[in-house]
RNA sequence: CGGGGCGUAGUGUAACGGUAGCACGCGACCUUUGGGAGGUUGUAGUCCGAGUUCAAAUCUCGGCGCCCCGACCA
């Protein structure tokens, strides 16, 4: 993409209303633009971002045969009083309304109750079992302060998976399965040795809960962390008696502040009880299908991101994330030398498939730097007089800052 | 929801109750051109509504909005 088509605009100063760094700066990148207090829009360069996140998440989770479906945001009221979770007394932080034609409506906080109910029209003998669903939906959640930029929002985008199984074990092996799926899903974003499995306070069908917690000044929580382990207790249950369930020291654990990146609850029957999702089984018993719930907080992460890679200059993405894999920065006026080289250079690469920004704009070398810097793709190709001269492209690695000479040929492979 | 802070051109910031200014941006012209250049010039503003006052960006009240701390966040 040429950079001059590109509609957003970089800003030399943060907005006065962000003190969050990951709102500061994606604001001031042309990433994301402020509609309300914890409402966020995405603009280009951070929908491709948020398209990667995405890609990555979904590859893994079909990868451990998960379906993707996309449910609604509307919610049924009836569907929701059967579980008991309507009533603002039980849960306060509904989005409700009026529909037309009487009776109320609100927009979706989790997606339990539907897609349970979806099940429940599919499901009926253990051979449609075990089965994992997911989706990448909006959730909404009438927060009564919105705060951290992206990370707290009232509307924000979630990867949630539901499991499904016809017993224990099978529900354990679909945990296990998608546990390790996170793993490698935050190794994708360069995070894995920063975020800890985390014991978390259980719910009712567990001891504990499990959440994936990433370290970083700008989390929320407060974890102990056993580093040889690469385990966390979040400060919630840590007490003696859950440290000796969990095998885990006191004394080995460092406290961190960090943020809530994932979590994966076990919800046993509670669901697919008072939904009526059930199966019969071999013997022609009918049972209860056993859940498991589990989630990544989408637009969070690109804040979690921000949160841990950015630094002075702006913000550094891992490669797999970066909205751009390279980004060509042009210091040659139109129809000038450089500008032919750096036309030739965008266009050749663009037929092979690299994904690449093009900064063609006529502004002084300073000005152009910077905001490849703010930008934060991970490679820049510097054309100037001595690319023209030489054949070779300069290359600044935006992590390190590196800068090397690279042959034309190589900036293919 | 409790507490605190704050709303001034597109953005960031000034202005004792007394002419709303500066920087950046945007437009025009000239010079400049490898780390946010310089000059000339143009453009554009006091969140909304009441009140006090000769006079309100400034004081008072109400509304709306934003930020922070806490509470909340299966």
């Amino acid at each position: 993409m040429k950079q001059s088509h590109l509609f957003t605009r970089t800003r030399r100063e943060a907005p006065a209303d962000e003190v969050a760094k990951n709102a500061q700066l994606l604001v001031r990148a042309g990433y994301i633009h402020k509609e309300m207090a914890g409402v966020y829009s995405y603009l280009p360069l951070g929908l491709r971002t948020l398209n990667n996140i995405i890609r990555i998440i979904r590859e893994e989770m079909n990868a451990i045969g998960g379906q993707e479906i996309v449910m609604t945001a509307l919610q049924d009221k009836a569907l929701w009083e059967r579980t008991d979770r309507w009533d603002d007394a039980k849960v306060d932080n509904w989005f409700k309304t009026k529909l037309a034609v009487g009776g109320d409506t609100g927009l979706a906080i989790t997606h339990e109750e539907p897609l349970t109910r979806i099940m429940a029209a599919h499901i009926s003998s253990y051979r449609d079992l075990p089965a994992m669903v997911y989706q990448f939906q909006n959730k909404f959640r009438n927060e009564l302060r919105a705060k951290s930029g992206v990370m707290r929002g009232k509307e924000f985008m979630m990867k949630d998976l539901y499991s499904f199984a016809k017993s224990s074990e099978e529900h354990e092996a679909q945990y296990a399965a998608t546990r390790a799926a996170y793993i490698k899903v935050f190794k994708r974003f360069g995070l894995a040795k920063r975020t800890y499995p985390t014991f978390a306070s259980g719910g009712v069908f567990a001891d504990f809960s499990e959440e994936f917690q990433t370290v970083s000044e700008a989390g929320e929580d407060t974890i102990y962390v056993d580093e040889e382990k690469h385990v966390a207790v979040n400060k919630e249950v840590l007490t003696d008696e859950a440290l000796a369930k969990l095998g885990l020291d006191r004394a080995r654990l460092v406290e961190k502040k960090a943020i809530e990146s994932g979590n994966i609850f076990h919800l046993g029957t509670r669901f697919s009880e008072a939904l009526g999702l059930a199966f019969t089984a071999e013997d022609g018993t009918k049972k209860p299908v056993i859940m498991g719930s589990y989630g990544i907080g989408v637009t969070r992460m690109v804040g979690i991101l921000t949160e841990v890679f950015a630094d002075e200059k702006g913000l550094v993405w891992p490669a797999e994330v970066a909205p751009f894999a390279m980004h060509i920065v042009s210091l040659g006026k139109k129809g000038d030398e450089i500008s032919k080289t750096a036309d030739a250079l965008y266009e050749d690469l663009v037929k092979a498939g690299v994904e690449v920004l093009y900064d063609d704009r006529e502004l002084r070398a300073g000005e152009k730097f910077a905001d490849s810097d703010l930008l934060g793709i991970p490679r820049r190709i510097v054309v100037g007089k001595d690319a023209v001269a030489t054949g070779d492209f300069e290359v600044v690695e935006r992590v390190t800052g590196e800068v090397a000479k690279i042959p034309r040929a190589e900036l293919f492979s």
